[in-house]
DNA sequence: ACATACTATAAGACTTTACATATATACTTG
DNA sequence: CAAGTATATATGTAAAGTCTTATAGTATGT
């Protein structure tokens, strides 16, 4: 489970509420982590009974109270140890590909349906990563106008490294992935979609690895 | 629940018990579909109080009996209707991204061994489709030669496109993966793992989105 | 001779994730 | 003014998936 290390993670940066981790997972990481807010409360209670994470309850009035959420530093030998290990293996379960699998019980129109919808879906989610490279850019401008030149915007910077990496995967995937669907709808436009024809490719592609 | 129409998507190509099926979800969709084997056969048991599959006992005498599933048109139905539905949006949850998210955590040292972790990992998967792929050509040019020219060969090569189309979009996938991981190593290497430079690779790629 | 792996199915316990709902208040929009 | 959205935490429950163990014979390798 490491909802628990994407918790421990995001208190690094500063003390967050169950409240503000919920958003800033919808917000930051959605493309590659996604986390349901009963799980987040949940997980928060655990780290706590395990003093990886301790805190305070900040009155509001009127809003139900804050609980601000702090790591230890129990927490964050706990997270680093996590993460100088190797990734866990992924299991994927891909149901367009699971359906893209069965193709010839399709049929031209409902292929051309699913591959339409997909392509959508991806499109839509190459210009929300858009939206987030300019936010990251506009907030960067703003705080390193604000910190100058020193230690705090050095910091700030090596923070945003990761964010970015992260995005630059999400980019190059969704454009892979996008090409690979245009690629199927030209295919079938032209009649192409043959098991010759997708050999061939399959030739191309590997032989170029 | 989609594991209930991989199972039906595989019993329309034969009738297959689900030591089977297990055995070709982890030689054939294992990239993009895994299955438990116990789940496999807890949904097989649904399925057939579902009555959307049945099957026959077949004796062995060296092993306990084969239960020989087979779909029935009621199945047919079902299945053939969920094709048709534009996919579900998948939850992702990347453990890789997530310790990359934190970069800043990880140090120069931590960072190059989870990444040469995962360059090991993704080259040996890429080399895994060129031996899938490699398989599919020989059992191709062998089934194709045995069923010579008419129908039966026409249906062999349509159910082929499906699993070549989901094995194209793993190499691409695949090696835009791998490519991104070796700008990452080489960035690194050269000292260019910086907010800026990643910025500017950013906009490059987004711009020619 | 012994250990390991393959064929074949299945039940039990457990973990993880998802969905619905509860509570309480403020602010916005039609 | 009603409805919806946002803030903030929390519980209950169902569904889905994983891990472990059981049975039982064969085959293969060391």
């Amino acid at each position: 489970m490491s909802l628990r290390y994407a918790i421990l993670g995001f208190l690094t940066i500063r003390p967050f509420s169950g409240y503000d981790i919920k958003r800033y997972f919808d917000n930051s990481v959605r493309h590659f982590w996604s986390a349901d807010q009963a799980a987040i409360y949940r997980t928060l209670a655990d780290l706590e009974k395990d003093q990886l994470v301790g805190h305070e309850r900040v009155e509001q009035q009127t809003r139900p109270d804050r609980k601000l959420y702090h790591i230890t530093p129990a927490g964050v030998a706990e997270l680093d140890a996590w993460l100088v290990l190797p990734a866990a293996a992924v299991v994927r379960r891909e149901p367009l590909l699971l359906k893209l699998f069965f193709t010839n019980r399709l049929g031209a129109e409902g292929l051309s349906a699913v591959l339409n919808a997909e392509l959508g879906a991806i499109e839509a989610q190459l210009a929300e990563f858009k939206g987030i490279l300019e936010s990251i850019e506009r907030d960067r401008a703003e705080v390193l106008q604000q910190l100058g030149d020193g230690d705090a915007a050095d910091g700030y910077r090596k923070v945003l490294v990761g964010p970015l990496i992260t995005l630059t995967n999400g980019v190059r995937l969704g454009v892979s992935y996008r090409d690979w669907l245009r690629g199927l709808t030209q295919a079938q436009e032209q009649g192409e979609l043959t098991d010759a024809a997708m050999l061939a490719e399959l030739h191309r592609l590997v032989d170029a690895v």
